[in-house]
DNA sequence: AATGAATGAGAGTTCATTCAT
DNA sequence: CATGAATGAACTCTCATTCAT
């Protein structure tokens, strides 16, 4: 359930790599400028360097196109993120460290989150799910973390209070994202990332 | 700016009203099932319960019904805010009341704000200002709460704090929407609220 | 099982026989020509006098058009046989009139004949048993006809022959269709039903 | 005008009928299956063993493999049928086992025989004739045995009458493939040739 | 001689919008 | 005011054919 695969005429597996990731890129630019439905194929395929026919080598359906895009996102995000923290080891500083690099994550990636938000429901009844776990995923970074300060006392959760602050982090990341017509003229990122940090240390930090 | 009149054929203004909230009543229906681009004008004008040439004769263009759908959910949120809530005399528990109020009509309208989220951005360049002026609007709300009890020195924040909590509150409601499937098996909506409150007063309190 | 019916977006069933009508002329004309696949729905459009959208208007898909054509034929092939022959008292003499009435059918609709033959494998495994009934209640009639002499005792023939005998009837009319190339230039039609019908009744007549 | 060279761009020739053996018999598989428009140029060379570019090495196009597979049925059903029948001496016995032999390949061959029927219209103004051409020479099978048998003054029949009859003969046969959803219910293929065969000769020979 | 990635014309189908009735 | 038949631009997807490797 980790993956879908999305077949491929083709076979050579670097080049499928190779043109999906033109495809993506082509894409996502495409779907920030007008969403998905008003994109077309030949559009898509245009951008990416090679012709409809050619773009119809590599996945099936154009709904392919936004789930490779969603997983490329989710993948990509995923990957800033591990490599910002140190899941072996965590202390309240490295839960901070992490949410900055989530934040500044969320920022690199703004478009590309918007995207996803407004285009997954456009996903079949079959992909949807696999998204979703995506999403889950990063949520699950934060519960492991809070978790594992919860069982070294560093802070004092119950399991439900976990799960609740952590979707509530991930939110407020994707908050920078589309709601930057009201957040930008206020707050750089850095002071952004500051302030909601100090507010959700706030909330779990047990009050003295 | 504060309405955009969508132009009628028909001019009998009563009528206008009356097959308008037919149409609208419709449309949130369907675009719920099925977004606002996999559901078509002929779909609409039945679910309406008239024929197609009578839906154009209120409407120019099909854009012109998400328009009237994202105006009519803002404004039945903000009717059913404003009635539950007194700005006259502002304290912390008119505050919490209203964080109440507001969360409850967040989840006995789901699937409007979900609508309205995901589809918004197929509004024309045009429309959309009128339709992230409404969002501006309720996040004013909170920002206004927020600013008497500063005045009032129950609270202590600067003009910027007060923004971004009142954003947050915003999304935090919509949270409620959007990530159901995460949340919904975790918390009722009481224990959601009571969470919420305790998370938002702990944040905004002073330290004492 | 005796119709299959093709829906259609427009209600008005005279336009909707009407539209059809001119829908399965034209296209009768271009199978003809080019064959169903060769065909664009395009073309039916243009040779009916109409736009592609309406054409839609009145099927679902472009197979639905090859099964109107078929069932078109068919029912005028069994109307016009049905109108020249008299299945309440048969006689030898009667069963010739129908085997004339039958060959003149097959000769003025050969082309239409030929549609059939060479296109019906192309409808989907829904249609074509409908188009197949309606084949076999061809041969039925001659069964019917066949056996009734029998009963009377006019003919000496089991089950089995009927049904063989009836079978080839309408397989020699048939025949008229689509091997002109090899028949037209040593009979005219005329001859072609005399020699034909001396040949079925030698067949079927006792030998004296 | 015997053969129609499809011209290859390999020049073994032993290699071009291997490769070409291997295309017919997959793309008769297939042309069963789905028909000739429905099967694609892809399928056949991944039927066939190969790859789409080698397909493309021995025909130039699509219509050249259906040109192939109906020369090749046809000299199947030739080659098997000489080969049954001695032509030289012709008797009334001689006829009778063509007759067997003859219905015996037919439903041998069954499949290639609807392909055949149902296909060669799409065969261009260039290819058509010769396919026609072998059809022809099977019916001058029969009426070569047929004028030998009146010429011995074993039969009395005039020469379009011969040519009628070796027509019919054909369709016979064809008959039991393209009807076997309504008479192999009834008939063995023995009792079916059993019962032909004396309709037939009941047809031909001289009433006593 | 064999491969298979690339191409793009062209097919079927949909649907917002118009307009005569 | 209401209707719904008519329109055609525009979309997704297919597939015969080519050609560099």
């Amino acid at each position: 359930m980790n993956k879908r695969e999305v077949p491929s005429l083709v076979k050579d597996e670097k080049l499928v790599k190779k043109r999906r990731d033109q495809m993506i890129k082509g894409a996502v630019k495409l779907f920030k400028e007008k969403g998905f439905h008003r994109t077309t194929t030949r559009e898509i395929a245009k951008e990416a360097g090679f012709s409809i026919g050619t773009l119809y080598e590599y996945i099936r359906k154009k709904e392919d196109i936004l789930y490779l895009v969603c997983d490329a996102i989710y993948d990509e995000v995923h990957e800033k993120l591990e490599k910002a923290i140190d899941r072996d080891k965590v202390t309240l500083e490295s839960l901070e460290d992490a949410l900055v690099a989530y934040f500044h994550v969320m920022d690199e990636m703004q478009d590309e989150v918007m995207v996803m938000y407004q285009e997954s429901k456009s996903l079949s009844k079959e992909a949807l799910p696999y998204v979703l776990k995506k999403e889950e995923e990063m949520v699950e970074i934060f519960i492991e973390m809070l978790s594992q300060l919860v069982q070294e006392k560093q802070l004092d959760l119950d399991e439900k209070e976990i799960q609740l602050i952590s979707h509530q982090i991930v939110v407020q990341g994707q908050m920078w994202s589309f709601r930057r017509w009201g957040l930008k003229h206020l707050y750089t990122l850095e002071e952004f990332i500051e302030k909601q940090n100090r507010l959700i240390f706030k909330g779990i930090l047990p009050e003295q």
